[in-house]
DNA sequence: AAGCTATAG
DNA sequence: ATTTCTATAGCTT
């Protein structure tokens, strides 16, 4: 069995992700292997942190990478600090927080870079490197300033991240997501570097293809191994190297770590023959590629990314519970689990969406998703496949009630709904074995503060749910084009007004609550039909969670509608 | 709406 | 980060 992960001290010791338990033994014999995993801490500690980031900005641009990673647009901050500043005396600046009050933020010198540079020319951490370059002493040269200050609000924010939350941290300074992403893995751990200018080849170098860049976003990007660029995981590169290779590359056999193939380097890619946005366009194309990947990927390896750092969002996605299992081949056992799992999501979705007793938003959809353990081969060796089949359903609305606790609930839900989707997703009774089952709620319809206009749109009648459906087509939904710095230029947000998750669509749901199956499917194949998915003659009310009567519930609404 | 792929930590 | 346990975006049907 591997190490899942290891902490950075585990690192220093010559241990890495994905390695053999024992081979960790070999080299760290007082290695502390912890079994499973709990990770209520992290989440909460990571909510935490992104709160306090949160509470610097006023764009509320702080976008959430896994529970340990975060991007932060710091450009408005940049913006005001840059106009601030008195070009007579950088070296006593003053980094301010707040637009209204002048006497919130930090002192610095607006001279120097704050930390670790790229390339590595300087300062603070290492002074007997050689002076910065000339041009940042110009307050003229726009992006060396607004880099300077980047680095200093990084650096205010590292340490305020540790003196009043006890955490260390490793931040990367650039104009864009994928640089500062990058850049940030120059110093770590808790490091910070900033990607020095200039970012572009000075206009008096040949527009020569011969010549090769001197820019510092190429010098930087190029020696990457091209999988290693953010947004090209494994498929793209395979097909970017096979494409450079004019052969198959060589894919890791290795059983457990297979750290390289063939590599082939940003540069290798940018500088390939031929190589244009609608070249990589056809090149990518295929089940599960995106429109527009090939200049996304021409753009990434120029070092370009226009991707938006989000805004915070208040509710999630989708939240989802797995497990994995060495066995999992009777129906009781899967009970079981799916009863356990189940417990779990239903606490979550009280911890994500549950506010002072009321719902932040309502999750439409739940789905089931498994994923079989191959059969043994004739040889007697198993295909390693990991792909997971999956099958959604209504989640039913009684599901929201705070009266019952959340066993009895997560049974029922067992029962009702997750049972039935299993014998659809597995239609033998037996003969099957899973590594790992699934349980998400996704969809999710926030719920309006706003009560009274709320709850009466909630209630209004189904006629009118209908032909709003049928007058908005499917594919109506904006795209975001939106337009992210970091420190460089101004943001560009155009937020779209949020018009497509109507009251109307969750109600729609209330009447076709119950999982809906094919017959096919259902009776065909060899599950005895045990009377599991019975039809509720009541529904859960989307206020307040009580179990109404159908016929009644048009009159609970006006009630709720009364009551405010 | 449902099912799946690609990518990320 | 291909073995775990999540999460997001966007494709096809």
């Amino acid at each position: 069995m591997p190490l899942v992960t290891c902490n950075y001290e585990a690192r220093r010791r010559g241990l890495h992700k994905l390695q053999l338990i024992t081979e960790a033994k070999k080299i760290c014999p007082d290695v502390i292997i912890v079994l499973g995993e709990e990770l209520g801490r992290f989440r909460d500690a990571s909510k935490l942190l992104y709160k306090y980031l949160e509470s610097f900005t006023s764009s509320g641009k702080v976008e959430r990478l896994g529970f340990d990673e975060v991007w932060m647009d710091v450009t408005d901050m940049v913006d005001w600090n840059q106009g601030l500043l008195n070009t007579h005396d950088l070296t006593n600046s003053f980094f301010h927080l707040n637009k209204n009050d002048p006497t919130i933020g930090f002192s610095y010198d607006a001279t120097t870079i704050a930390g670790h540079s790229f390339p590595n020319t300087i300062t603070r951490d290492d002074p007997t490197n050689t002076p910065l370059p000339s041009q940042f002493s110009d307050p003229k040269d726009d992006l060396s300033t607004r880099l300077i200050l980047g680095s200093h609000i990084a650096q205010y924010l590292r340490l305020g991240l540790e003196e009043n939350q006890g955490y260390t941290s490793t931040v990367g300074i650039s104009t864009n997501k994928l640089l500062s992403k990058l850049v940030g893995n120059l110093n770590k751990p808790k490091g910070q570097t900033t990607l020095l200018p200039p970012y572009t080849d000075s206009p008096d170098s040949l527009p020569n293809p011969e010549v090769e860049a001197t820019n510092n976003v190429q010098l930087f990007l190029d020696p990457h191994e091209i999988g290693k660029i953010p947004g090209i995981g494994c498929k793209i590169s395979q097909k970017l190297r096979n494409h450079i290779l004019s052969r198959p590359a060589a894919f890791s056999t290795g059983l457990i770590y297979g750290p390289t193939e063939d590599p082939i380097s940003v540069h290798d890619v940018r500088t390939s023959p031929s190589l244009n946005p609608a070249f990589l366009e056809s090149l990518l194309s295929g089940p599960g590629s995106h429109r527009g990947t090939g200049l996304k990927i021409w753009n990434l390896v120029h070092g370009i990314d226009d991707s938006e750092v989000q805004q915070v969002k208040k509710v999630p996605t989708q939240i989802s519970i797995e497990d994995s299992y060495i066995r999992l081949n009777t129906l009781s056992e899967v009970r079981k689990e799916l009863t356990a799992l189940t417990t779990t999501l239903l606490k979550r979705m009280h911890i994500d969406l549950l506010t002072d007793n009321a719902w932040l938003a309502h999750p439409k959809t739940i789905r089931l998703s498994t994923r079989p353990r191959p059969p043994l081969g004739a040889d007697g060796t198993r295909t390693r496949s990991f792909t997971r089949i999956s099958r959604s359903a209504p989640l039913p609305s009684y599901v929201f009630t705070l009266k019952d606790d959340v066993d009895s609930i997560a049974e029922k839900l067992v029962t009702s709904t997750l049972i039935p989707m299993f014998k659809y997703l597995h239609p033998q009774p037996s003969g099957w074995d899973l590594s790992l089952m699934n349980v998400a709620v996704t969809n999710m319809v926030e719920v309006s503060t706003e009560k009274g206009r709320d709850i009466k749109s909630l209630f209004s009648r189904k006629r009118e749910w209908d032909v709003v459906d049928r007058d908005v087509p499917p594919d109506d939904v904006e795209e975001m084009e939106d337009v992210v710095d970091s420190v460089q230029h101004n943001v560009s947000h155009s937020l779209q007004p949020d018009t497509e998750t109507e009251n109307p669509v969750e109600l729609r749901q209330q009447g076709s609550e119950d999982l809906i199956l094919p017959l096919s499917q259902n009776s065909e194949e060899g599950w005895d039909d045990d009377g599991e998915e019975e039809v509720e003659g009541r529904e859960g009310c989307v206020v307040c969670g009580a179990m109404i009567p159908r016929f009644a519930m048009d009159a609970h609404g006006r009630w709720h509608v009364m009551e405010g």
